[in-house]
DNA sequence: AATTGGCACTCCAGTAGTTAGAGTGCCAGC
DNA sequence: GCTGGCACTCTAACTACTGGAGTGCCAATT
């Protein structure tokens, strides 16, 4: 069902553009069917309804509205409320007071790293009334600063590494029996010798070489060891583009009549959940760097066409970026989610950017 | 609603014992009410209708069952599961293939001790179709063993809390002005000379008496922040009882057709995302080390009226404690349910144990 | 040429009435 | 104590009906 592409874009003059606005924020505001007697009163109109009734028949030819059935008022195409979102809204920055508010909820956060992308969606959430969405900034070309081996009971140990922005990895590896605490402290020493302050790329290439050397007495079997769990866990890292993905009010989604059923919200959490298409978001709005709106039918999954998304990377083009965004019903209020996404991005790229300068 | 609570716990004979029975798995199964004629047919008994609908009401005056309205077949109350949980069914171990299967998933994240427990609700899960919780094991009385300071950018450090069992907690805070790096190494030194290996409370106490101090240098001053920060963290760490709250297969539940509305479910979703009833549950499992099932109305807050639970601890008591879980409408498959948690706990009991041997 | 009031038409949502059937409770008889 | 029989109850599903909201079209007006 894509309905509602909008092919010839005809000359929309001004009175139907502004009818075609109030029908969207009528129906964003009310969840219902919009019909031309409504929209005379309501928005004081200085034309009778047959008049606007004539305008919606146009715009329905556009493509940017449709009709549920013959008696029922017009409801916006997802072309109607891309039309809106890209011409028919200024910017909305928000509001002095939501601001402040927003700015002292992150001071509270502001020394927990790992607290900032979940605040992120928690705020998002709040603020619109939707769902909030966020990834933590994942780094690009990370440096390794320090490995850390530390026993574990009597066979294992924990490999820690820290990277230079102050993030960590960290897994178990079995040890040989009698390896002792000595042995460890030494290996450590030798990895981080060879390794520490090389980019990770650079430590796998290392590593990988240390893999194939001949051992030459325990410790070195040791590090080999070491070192081939810390490759995998680079690896790892590496490979998930979205390590992880922070969702908080969807109970506000929920909460949408059109939402009433939970079947349609059922893809929506199987999405989140499985995160292969947030994925591909992140490579989209991290590349060009710009806040998007995916509306409805734009967004590739089907079990997602009945969701619209606001989303903005924050962080630092080649160094670290994350997105933060916004997931709500079609029926969304672009102009204050834009603003809001906007904003709280923006706090992000702050808190980022003081990591790095 | 708390309705069918058992008082006289009335002597009931095998034959209304087995038709109880009859009743509750046949609407687990179908989720609709059960009327007599369909038990004398499905479950091949030897008796009458109009004897089984004699034992039906009985058992309905016993709290046991009861009826949506005149005509309707019987539904089993709250007490009536878990008269069937405690008296009519015994333990039903998981089947060998899922043994292995389980097993097989658990060895792939064997050295990721953060993965434990997702992957415990994950499994569980998809073991039992319903929803699967877990929480990390929480270390009590946890030793220090390290501290790290790592400079971030120009004006910050991030410290790093390395505890015994290789968890770490980590926190930014902010360096005066020309702060060098051996100045960090020099503070680590000595936070580290006065607190490694000592216990949380023991460091907690020795950092409070650094902050009391007077300055005598500028490192102090700078041990004396960071042991502030770290007090700050430790505090937070013991402050959480349930630090995280991992769910998965939520989507199960919401397919119930009890759930159909999405109203009966938003309950369960903030309870989940405020954290504090399962806080409680947190500290009663933990404490007797035992399996538990919370059916229906036997949960305290409301809005869990509807849902039902099975947990279990896993872990050392004393030394790290967590517990795993599953989430389903009161019409679950207690059985299998209580097989599959018992069998997850299990595992996680064992991979807790290499940590401590 | 654009706008308007008027009007016929359509379709939904809500109400009321009807019915089939599932299930009960009770009772007399075995 | 069990059973077949039967009257009774209540729901879910279907039908029919109606009011009303809203449209589309057109002839008249500006």
């Amino acid at each position: 069902m894509t309905r509602g592409i909008r092919r010839s874009a005809g000359p929309l003059d001004q009175r139907a553009q502004s009818i075609l606005r109030a029908v969207i924020e009528e129906y964003i505001a009310s969840a219902a069917p919009v019909g031309s007697q409504a929209l005379v009163e309501r928005y004081h109109l200085q034309v009778s309804s047959a008049t606007v009734r004539a305008i919606l028949a146009e715009l329905e030819a556009e493509g940017l509205l449709y009709h549920p059935h013959t008696s029922a008022g017009r409801v916006p195409t997802d072309a109607g409320y891309r039309f809106y979102v890209e011409s028919l809204t200024g910017d909305v920055p928000l509001s002095p007071i939501e601001q402040l508010m927003i700015r002292h909820q992150f001071g509270q956060v502001e020394f927990a790293t790992d607290q900032w992308f979940r605040l992120a969606a928690t705020t998002l959430a709040s603020a619109t009334h939707s769902a909030g969405i966020a990834t933590p900034a994942k780094p690009r070309a990370a440096r390794i600063r320090r490995f850390e081996l530390i026993p574990i009971g009597d066979r294992m140990a924990s490999l820690i590494i820290v990277l230079n922005e102050g993030t960590l990895k960290q897994a178990l590896f079995t040890l040989d029996a009698g390896t002792r605490e000595e042995d460890l402290d030494e290996a450590v020493r030798r990895l981080n010798a060879s390794c520490a302050g090389r980019s990770a790329a650079d430590v796998a290439e290392h590593l990988r070489w240390f893999a194939q050397a001949p051992a030459d007495d325990a410790t070195f079997e040791l590090v080999r060891r070491a070192g081939d769990r810390a490759l995998r866990l680079l690896r790892e890292f590496d490979a998930a583009t979205v390590e992880q993905l922070f969702s908080d009010g969807l109970l506000n989604v929920m909460a949408a009549p059109e939402f009433a059923s939970s079947e349609k919200l059922r893809g929506v959490f199987e999405a989140l959940e499985n995160r292969t298409y947030f994925a591909e978001l992140f490579e989209a709005v991290t590349a060009d760097g710009g806040l998007r709106v995916y509306i409805g039918s734009e967004n590739r999954p089907d079990e997602m066409a009945d969701v619209s998304l606001v989303l903005a990377p924050y962080g630092r083009p080649g160094a670290a970026v994350g997105f933060v965004g916004v997931l709500g019903p079609t029926r969304l209020r672009y102009p204050q989610a834009i603003g809001t996404v906007r904003f709280v991005s923006g706090i992000m790229n702050d808190l980022v950017d003081h990591l790095y300068t």
